[in-house]
DNA sequence: CTTACTGCAAAATCTTTGCAACATC
DNA sequence: GATGTTGCAAAGATTTTGCAGTAAG
């Protein structure tokens, strides 16, 4: 409720400030709606998204924003299987992970601390420091049974 | 030590038996080799292996192969977000997750029984059925810290 | 002004598919 | 023999990149 914490949108003008880098209405404008989508987007959709913002937007400037945007840990890639890759962010949202249904392609989100503990145990007793992580679990929904 | 119980490429044969498909040399050697490999190949790396054994093989018969492994749960794919789609397989072995490092691309296998109990609890609580998963951690390994 | 950014279109990657020749069953 | 399989080459689908024009610092 108190306590400045920076917005995504302001981590984002900071990154691009430190590396030297060129705010631009283009990037203000992708980074934007892509902070307001809770989905998970691939860049054919934001590009859409963008469009219906500012129509003369190119598929590239999409696709290197969110090159930044995953560099700077604003966005995280996720594949799921079809040849898409899609974004999502955790603004707003603590970490989650996803079941998805191999028959209907339904997506549910959900995450567990212990798990979360587990993982960064494991890591750090084979030498690893995490980062980050996917975790996807694959089977049938409720419906789909 | 006893207990009869299928190869790898016995249940193979079956699953094309069951399915009215036929049973080639290609098929067999791709299996084959596939099976004896211990990484996670990409379609062109098994290619390569495979060629070495016999020169006349072509992608889409390896392509289709994998397919055809991967619904007879034989073959698994994994992406790890360079863009190559890889498959391996649980012969000898049980299940597996992966820690990559985002530095080198080192890749180091682990598995945890607790972390699946509580996939399992966790689906079943939001009314998902898992036939599979994928977890992978990423961060930096030893080396690279 | 200098350096970075953009959009477009072309290039590069991978993945899929059509088809005539060929191998199983 | 009938039907499925193969290899090749072409088609698809995405992701990347080169470049001349444009804009931010």
């Amino acid at each position: 409720m108190s306590g400045k914490i920076a917005t995504a949108k302001e981590q984002f003008r900071q990154f691009i400030t430190e590396k030297g880098l060129k705010s631009t209405s283009q990037r203000e404008d992708i980074a934007d709606i892509f902070f307001k989508t809770t989905t998970h987007v691939s860049l054919e959709e934001l590009l859409k998204k963008v469009r219906r913002k500012n129509s003369r937007v190119g598929y590239a400037t999409v696709y290197r924003t969110m090159r930044l945007l995953a560099e700077c840990d604003l966005a995280f890639e996720r594949q799921f299987g079809d040849g898409q890759t899609r974004y999502e962010h955790l603004i707003d949202d603590s970490h989650h992970d996803h079941l998805i249904c191999i028959k209907c392609g339904a997506i549910a989100e959900f995450s567990n601390q212990t798990i979360e503990a587990l993982q960064k145990r494991i890591a750090e007793e084979m030498g690893f420091s995490v980062t980050n992580h996917k975790m996807e679990l694959y089977g049938h929904c409720a419906k789909c049974q």
